[in-house]
DNA sequence: CTGAAAGCGCTTACAG
DNA sequence: CTGAAAGCGCTTACAG
């Protein structure tokens, strides 16, 4: 059905050798009318490259794989968008699965792309143990891991400070003059959540308030959507006899969850108490109150991971290659600013 | 570096036809033992199929091939997800890719995707022109069309009743007690943009209600973010004389940019006027006002057309198979009911 | 600069 | 039920 290279040699009146090094841009030099006449008979009929049988003969891939744990959460799909084009211009293509957090799908998403034979595989993975780990290393491909670097993982990594984060948020909020603070989350069932919160605490311990009681945790929420965390991290705080002036969410679904929660108790944000989100997804300025949160760069990240496989492809390299983005402060309108004087003048605008 | 089927068969003592038939899973028979003393050979060596090889030699495809106009884009990445899982429940693999609308790049992709042999496409494309065509035909592979089905297209399809979508609208602004209703979106750049607006205005017509006067179109939008364009249609509003009570706007993320500017503008919503989106994205539900809207199924519009496609690669079909789904109002706090009464009572409680 | 030939890893008629 | 052999479409030493 497609056009072959015999069927273009035959065109061209040349042979399959010299068909294949034009077609396949080939750097062996080749007289130029007969690569005109090549390229025209190519083009006569419609020519497209097998790349199955390129593959299988050059043993070099054309794909790069990539596992998130889901499309659907704007913060990843703001990195695949990036890994995408990046893949592209590197002259790949992208084989891109979504693993839900279920480590079976994970495994076997694994061994999927070990059978296309991709040529590297970028993953952000919850679920990592000896087994992944010796999985992903059977693969022989270069591996660089983003957004959750697993704890213990000596690899390749395009990472995020979430401890300095953690520290950033609770010193934004303490600087805005809170000093009653929550912390909502789920489980700390991964290693960014937990060097945020440590992050987090860090701070507030330095400051003189305890870290203890600030934790808002949910916990069943490992099986809840995010947002559905946030709420029931906001039905927790409305039980409580006092509410904080501020919560600090572990991310901006989850602090949406939380400031609709609240709001159909009869409790403002940001007047009555302030919410910070973490991520930056793309919604966060649209709504009201805007969501200040913290910026955990998406494009970046994919753009970096995706460049760092590419340059393994090459020469895998036994030391770890890696790079570390830190966070950024996006103040918005859902954390307010309290103390004696804000205090007065709400009072008496309200 | 991966063992082979040559190194199989040497290991389990047999030859390469029976390590073929067992770890093809071939309908062949094969003596349970054979079967047995392969199978563990097989996974003693860590062995991967070579889908580079299968694919060449077998001359059947393992991909399907899925273009979309954006990732970042709610309702395309719920598209994305549920043809991601049923493309792997039917034993294919996916390759994805997002055309941000950009011919130039659209027509790159048809081309790597005609090289990597992929056994059907899935696409929603804004595009659409006789080139185009052309170039999916020369694919040789069965093509579904998705979201956006180009007038004139008369091949398989997974489409959306957009002209009921916009009556729908229309009619329950009005039974809303909405008569100064007003449209907003950007230029009518395709089909599915034209049908909603003319159920739109044929409903308004029928009411006696100038359609032509409704309409707020932001004429350079082709080149805005849909929150961007929502935000100008709002000043655009603000600009006039007098309100609307109510306005549609032609997808949710243009909403949210309406609601915000809006209110900037000290117009709340739904209270001074009404708003209502359309796509139901994930997030309408999580903001405040939640967003009145109407719903395009994402998810089963995925599902339905991988379906319609894994079916396709069996039989070509000469005729053009389709699945129209309808549209679903989802009532929630951005539009509110007026006349009277409601006029009353608000004027009392605010 | 050109071409004949081997072979990538697999599947599948064909013969037994 | 088993195996020897051809061949999918291409690339790439090798020889000229």
């Amino acid at each position: 059905m497609n056009a072959t290279i015999v069927e273009v040699a035959r065109k061209s009146g040349t042979s399959l050798s010299t068909v294949s090094r034009v077609l396949s841009n080939s750097a062996y030099p080749v007289n130029e009318k007969t690569r005109k006449r090549v390229v025209e008979a190519a083009e006569a009929l419609g020519y497209r490259p097998n790349s199955a049988a390129r593959m299988l003969r050059s043993r070099r891939s054309m794909y790069i794989a990539a596992i998130v744990p889901s499309l659907n959460n704007p913060f990843y799909s703001t990195v695949i968008s990036a890994i995408e084009q990046e893949v592209l211009a590197s002259g790949y293509m992208l084989q891109m699965y979504s693993s839900n957090n279920d480590p079976e799908l994970e495994s076997r998403l694994l061994d999927l792309i070990g059978s296309v034979q991709a040529a590297a595989l970028l993953i952000s993975s919850m679920n990592w143990n000896e087994k992944l780990e010796r999985k992903i290393r059977d693969l022989g491909i270069p591996a660089v891991f983003f957004d959750q670097i697993p704890e213990g993982y000596s690899g390749h990594y395009v990472g995020f400070d979430f401890h300095e984060a953690g520290r950033m948020a609770a010193e934004f909020l303490i600087s805005e003059g809170h000093r009653d603070i929550a912390f909502g989350c789920g489980p700390f069932d991964r290693e960014s959540r937990r060097q945020y919160r440590n992050g987090f605490c860090e701070v507030l311990d330095e400051a003189g308030i305890s870290s203890a009681d600030a934790i808002v945790s949910i916990a069943g929420a490992g099986s809840m959507h995010e947002y559905e965390m946030g709420v029931a991290i906001a039905d927790e705080l409305l039980r409580r006899k006092g509410m904080p002036t501020a919560v600090a969410v572990i991310n901006d679904i989850a602090a949406l969850g939380v400031i609709k929660r609240l709001e159909i108790g009869g409790v403002n944000v940001p007047f009555d108490v302030s919410v910070m989100g973490f991520d930056d997804i793309p919604y966060g300025f649209m709504m009201t109150p805007s969501l200040t949160t913290i910026r955990q760069p998406a494009e970046e990240t994919g753009r970096m991971a995706t460049r760092l496989a590419v340059s393994l492809i090459g020469d895998p390299g036994s030391e770890c290659m890696n790079e570390i983005f830190h966070p950024v402060l996006i103040r918005r309108e859902s954390v307010r600013r309290i103390g004696r004087i804000e205090r007065k003048e709400n009072s008496y605008n309200d």
